[in-house]
This record gives structure tokens, C-alpha cells and sequence, in this order.
DNA sequence: GCTTCTCTATGACAGTCGTCATACTAGAAC
DNA sequence: GTTCTAGTATGACGACTGTCATAGAGAAGC
């Protein structure tokens, strides 16, 4: 998560993300996110005329497309790609944060905004289920590539990211990265074999 | 969820578990939980000395307790058990409520309070992992008791939960239960295929 | 009858929140 | 030089929040 010198908007969306997944939508004041920005706090009104519900979606969004730039990312270093290497690389991405930072930082900022406000906000909903199809598209295309049936391609990727968040929401409440490592480990034979079609055909 | 008629200070816990999995523990103010229990504002301080925090971890407790129950009367009505219809009857819970009532009572108490304070209150991190490993441990007993080895009773029981947490927060976000459908079709093989080992034995 | 204890009632406190109104700066347009 | 606009600064507003202090009901004990 490099941050380069980016404008004063980009840094608090930015910021908003990484507030939100660490306390929650609602414990995140628009003060904080400026104070975290060290962005000016009169350009707030100015860059988000929505207030919070547009700063939080935008946060949301943000961090939609980054989960799937971070998959294609994952897939262009992974000479033999395979499912369960995918998914190792996904779960990793937590495991090595949680494992060098700590926990601190928090979770998943789109499971936040849906925990905290897919009632009250209807705009911050629609945000997080833009977000969820937007980092499950890139997944299912991977699965089919690597020759999972067409069919199963987006129930399989539903599976990782479901899989996934829990697993974060457990090992933030254990502090311990061990329901991720777990949820590797069981879940990856399981997609490799989806990927190989069993040699004597589809009988049963 | 039937209420009967318990006292003040056990609706106020119950009311507060809906209320945080609905809106999440910062947007449930205690003047909200005393009025959805219709308890007298003037017995919080006398039952929750320790404030919104006590009030908070016994929400998450009881939401524990009562996933826990709920697993051993799902085993208790199943004829014939199997891991694939134990999770299935777990996100059938889910499934069911979002089909009939829809989507506004929420999702799981202990989410939300891992995302919303796991951070911020030590004892309610606590209370949320405690709450996940007292659901985990009869899902692990189940598991066991139906054949699965015992080295990956547990695993696959966190599996199971973390898969389940995942597509209660996807299904909330689309307002739709095809994350948890599909998670139910997709992970029941594995489970039911760990229950009966390999009839040529772990060769490989 | 009096005390004691549990439970309830009510109002106020200090703090924080998101929002908004107003005014100032800097730079480009022309 | 004037005008316009994007961006910044600052302070205040009302509406909350959790917490607390104080006082009252009402049964139990004896």
C-alpha cells in the first residue's frame, strides 16, 4: 500500500478505507479521515457534497478494485498458476499482514460497510455488493482459465471470498492467523480438483 | 427466536444481540435496547454496571450460546447425520429468515462486533472469539462423531463457519442468498468425502 | 413500623458527531 | 485589473451519545 503524492481527495478515500476497516464505518469521523490524510478539513464539503454516505462509498468502491487488482496482480507472479495457489496468495495477503503488522490494522473494509450500515444506507449496500462482484469477476475468469468448468468458475470464486472474509473475521477476533492458514489448507485440494476433470469423465 | 416472558435484564441481552447484528455496535445506542426489550432505562445501570461494553459482551455470549444450541438441535433432528446436512441446516437458518422475513434483522451478532470493536474494546474481542470457539466446538464434536478424522474435525469445522460467515456478508450486500446456496452446494462434497476415508486407504 | 435491598425513574453532564455558513486564498481567463 | 472558480480555513449549530447523580417505589425481613 504504497502512497504516493496524491491529491489531497485520493489520500482521504484513502484513508476513509483504511479507518473503516480498522474501527468501523460508524467509529470513523470524517475528522479522523482528514486528520489521517493530512488533508485540509474545508475541502471535505468541497471534494464529497454527498457527506459521509459518498466518502464511505467511495472508500468502498476503492477498495472493490483494489481486491481485484491485487488478484490480477497475484496471478501474473504465479508461474504455474493453480486454485488453491490463487487462494493461498489471497489468504497470504492477510496472513503476512496480520504476521509482520499485527492486527491492528483490521479486516476487510467492504465487510465493515456492510456490517455497519447495508440497513441504514442504501447507496453504501449497493457500494459493497459492487464491490464484492467486482473481486469475484476476476477470480471466476482465473478458475476458468485454468480450466475449471464455466459452470462452477463463479460458485467456486463465491466460495474463496466467502471462505476468505470469515476466516479474517475469526483470526481478527482470535488474534491468531490460524483459522486463515486452516481454511488454505482444507479448502485448497478441493479446488484444484474442480480444475482437473476426473479422468474417466463425468459418470456419476 | 421465541420471547417468553423472561426478566428486564435478559431481554435487554437479547435485544441487543438483534440490534448489532442488524445496525452493529456503534450505530446501537442503549436507549435503543432498552426501548426495543421495553425495559426500564433506569435498570441498565443496575444490571450492566460495566456499561455499553458488559452489555455488549453478553450479547455476543449469548449469541454464542445460541449458535451452539442451535447446531445440537439441528444434529438432534437429523435421521440420518451427515456433514454436508449439518451445514446445509446451518445456512438454511440463514437462508430461511432472509426468504421469509428478508434481509433487515442482519447478520451474526459475533461479525459484528469482531469488525466493530475488536479493535477498540479488549474484553469484546475476547468475547467474540470466545463465542466463535463455542460455536466451532460442537460442529467439531458432530464432524467427528460422523467419521471425519480427528485431526480435521476442527479444521473443517472452522472451514464450515468461516465459508458461512462469508456468504451471510455477501448474501447481506446483494440482498440476495445465492452466496449462501451456492457455498452450501460447493463445500458439501468435500465435507461428506472427509467422513468417509478413501476405501483404498491414504496412500498418497 | 422500620429498615434494607432490589429495582426503577428522571434529568443533567460533557463530549462527539455530521453538517453547514461564511470568509479567505490562489490562479487562470480574457 | 477584474472576474471567476477551485480549493481552503474556521467556527458554530443541533442532535445525538454514554455516563452518572439523585431520588423514589415496593416488597422482604424481623
Amino acid at each position: 500500500m504504497a502512497e504516493k503524492e496524491r491529491g489531497p481527495r485520493e489520500r482521504m478515500v484513502f484513508s476513509a478505507a483504511q479507518l473503516i476497516r480498522r474501527d468501523g464505518v460508524a467509529a470513523t469521523g470524517m475528522r479522523d479521515v482528514v486528520a489521517h490524510a493530512r488533508a485540509p478539513r474545508g475541502s471535505l464539503r468541497h471534494y464529497f457534497p454527498g457527506g459521509k454516505e459518498q466518502l464511505v462509498n467511495e472508500a468502498v468502491d476503492w477498495a472493490g478494485r483494489y481486491a481485484a487488482a491485487r488478484v490480477a496482480r497475484f496471478l501474473a507472479g504465479m508461474p504455474q498458476p493453480s486454485p488453491s495457489g490463487l487462494f493461498a496468495a489471497m489468504a497470504a495477503q492477510w496472513i503476512d499482514e496480520y504476521g509482520s503488522v499485527g492486527f491492528e490494522a483490521g479486516g476487510c473494509p467492504v465487510a465493515a460497510a456492510t456490517v455497519d450500515c447495508s440497513r441504514a444506507a442504501e447507496s453504501t449496500r449497493e457500494a459493497a455488493a459492487a464491490a464484492f462482484a467486482r473481486w469475484t469477476a476476476p477470480v471466476a475468469r482465473a478458475l476458468a482459465d485454468m480450466g475449471v468448468p464455466a459452470a462452477r468458475a463463479e460458485p467456486l470464486a463465491t466460495l474463496m471470498i466467502s471462505a476468505l472474509e470469515g476466516a479474517i473475521l475469526i483470526a481478527r477476533a482470535e488474534r491468531d492467523v490460524r483459522a486463515l492458514t486452516t481454511v488454505t489448507r482444507e479448502l485448497g485440494p478441493l479446488l484444484d480438483a474442480a480444475a482437473t476433470p476426473p479422468p474417466d469423465g463425468p459418470t456419476t
